[in-house]
DNA sequence: TCCATATATTCCCGTTGACAAATATAGCAC
DNA sequence: GTGCTATATTTGTCAACGGGAATATATGGA
């Protein structure tokens, strides 16, 4: 298996989850801390910091430690194939009720909202978006 | 979890095993039979027919019986937002050795070969391809 | 009917992954 | 140091999945 395929592979186990999905939905809007990730789905904070480290080992976000907090983001993309799915991706999350609420949650701690659909590098945001402090 | 979240989920599970990736690659140069999924990717029947069977199941091909012959295609999508995805990645798969490999022992086999990339519907080429008749 | 071919399914086994609950680690404030 | 908060990891359990090998089913032909 050579290392397209198995790259491909990755990506779409570390897809292959609702939770990863609505987690990335939400990094979609910029970097958020763990805090938020399982206030905003209602989630345990194992369950979220479990998927999380998934999605990190799958190499599909990056984190940035900030005091108490990691703030996740989207990883950029070095291979454009797996990039254009990602972009397909974004497009389909915004279709899902479940993840609607999400981001309107998540709106509504952080003041975040998703970026225009054809911006399709993550956003850095380095403010700090917890609520908790 | 509403229905376009399981959608997407259902799809990436599809797509997060090699294997099927490998077929579904086959599958973009039109119908192909399972003797010419497991001698083309070189893989027991069993195997070949085990996830094609996963893959009917996922709603991600269809089947036509010809004979003694299943002829799998993959099925129009109904929903625009997986066809996307599923597009990214056809255009991923071609850069795949593993992959340029099988195609061409599909094409020896059976003179086929991967539509134009543009080309997002599937071909439902009705004759006959398999070689061992 | 019997045989041959194409495909599907079953059995067994090992691995992975998801979950909840509990526990551990890391950094900050005092 | 003690506490407090944010995050990570471990533990145990369970279901899903992948593989090989063997077997079953289905169709067509002599």
């Amino acid at each position: 298996m050579d290392k397209q395929l198995t790259a491909l592979e990755t990506v779409f186990k570390a897809l292959a989850d609702s939770t990863r999905l609505r987690i990335l939905a939400l990094l979609t809007t910029g970097e958020v801390c763990v805090c938020n990730v399982h206030d905003t789905l209602r989630i345990p904070q194992p369950k979220a910091s479990r998927h999380l480290a998934y999605l990190r080992r799958a190499g599909l976000v990056e984190t940035r430690r900030d005091g108490l907090w990691i703030h996740y983001r989207l990883a950029k993309r070095s291979n454009p194939v797996v990039a254009a799915v990602e972009e397909a991706v974004r497009e389909a999350l915004a279709e899902s009720p479940a993840i609607r609420r999400d981001l309107e949650r998540l709106k509504k701690q952080t003041g975040c909202e998703p970026a225009a659909p054809d911006n399709t590098l993550p956003i850095i945001q380095l403010t700090a978006r917890h609520t908790r402090a």
